[in-house]
DNA sequence: TCTAATCTCCTAATAAATTAGGAGAAGAAT
DNA sequence: ATTCTTCTCCTAATTTATTAGGAGATTAGA
């Protein structure tokens, strides 16, 4: 990776954003909690940092320790991943994204038919 | 990774994969050539190894060099990958990310009323 | 046949991602 | 004040991914 692509999250960094984005503001100790998989302390330390460094969260001291907050919301981490695998699977189509799903039954021509209704609606509203 | 998720391509797997699906059966030096990075002879092998190792292609010995052919086909491997982005992006929600895409303007009104347009023919067909 | 050019296999170095231990600082409890 | 706990930082072990070297086999061509 040359420099670029520095955006994207490896799926340990997600899941401690997810737990950010979830519950807001958050020390070591709360995410550590929140996680699935049991983690050290030390580990989800590491991890916070590494996403600190990559500017992901910022963090402020809280008491005696590091409260972490996320810089990047998650619509627009979502909207990178997004991007790239379209980019990267789909020769940069999201069409062809689209009609993946239909072709692999993840979604159905209702669903596209529903989701095409809604945004008239919020298109009429704005 | 517990066993499972196996079936994830890493970033260098998938650019190898793709040559192949795009040229058909290929050697070891076919794959090499057609990469845009210049990569050691050997090197592609590894990855052909490991591919073939899990699974994704299988291989055969034409001439005297192994002739490596994909199994799995390039929709099932962007639908698994999709899946996996969904599940772990997007609450295993596929309308979300459709809705995604709309917000983070990768797609438009008039794209997903064409694709259901598109949907509406093929369906009459069949 | 002998040589040069592949090609395979085995091995391993490097890099990136994940996991975690230990020392010391600093507040909390007695 | 002394002890206990909690938190930070620094460091590093482990695992997975990427990169590649070298020995020996096999074939093609002189």
């Amino acid at each position: 990776m040359g420099e670029r692509d520095k955006e994207a999250l490896t799926k340990l960094e997600l899941q401690i954003m997810q737990v950010i984005w979830r519950l807001g503001p958050c020390n070591v100790a709360a995410v550590k909690a929140e996680l699935e998989q049991p983690l050290a302390y030390t580990t989800v330390q590491t991890m916070l940092n590494i996403l600190h460094k990559k500017g992901k969260l910022k963090r402020k001291l809280r008491g005696r320790a590091y409260e972490y907050s996320a810089v990047v919301t998650e619509a627009k981490a979502s909207g990178h991943a997004l991007r790239d695998l379209i980019d990267r699977m789909f020769g940069g189509s999201s069409e062809e994204l689209v009609m993946s799903l239909i072709k692999s039954k993840q979604i159905d021509a209702e669903k596209i038919a529903e989701l095409s209704k809604r945004l008239e609606e919020e298109r009429g509203e704005a």
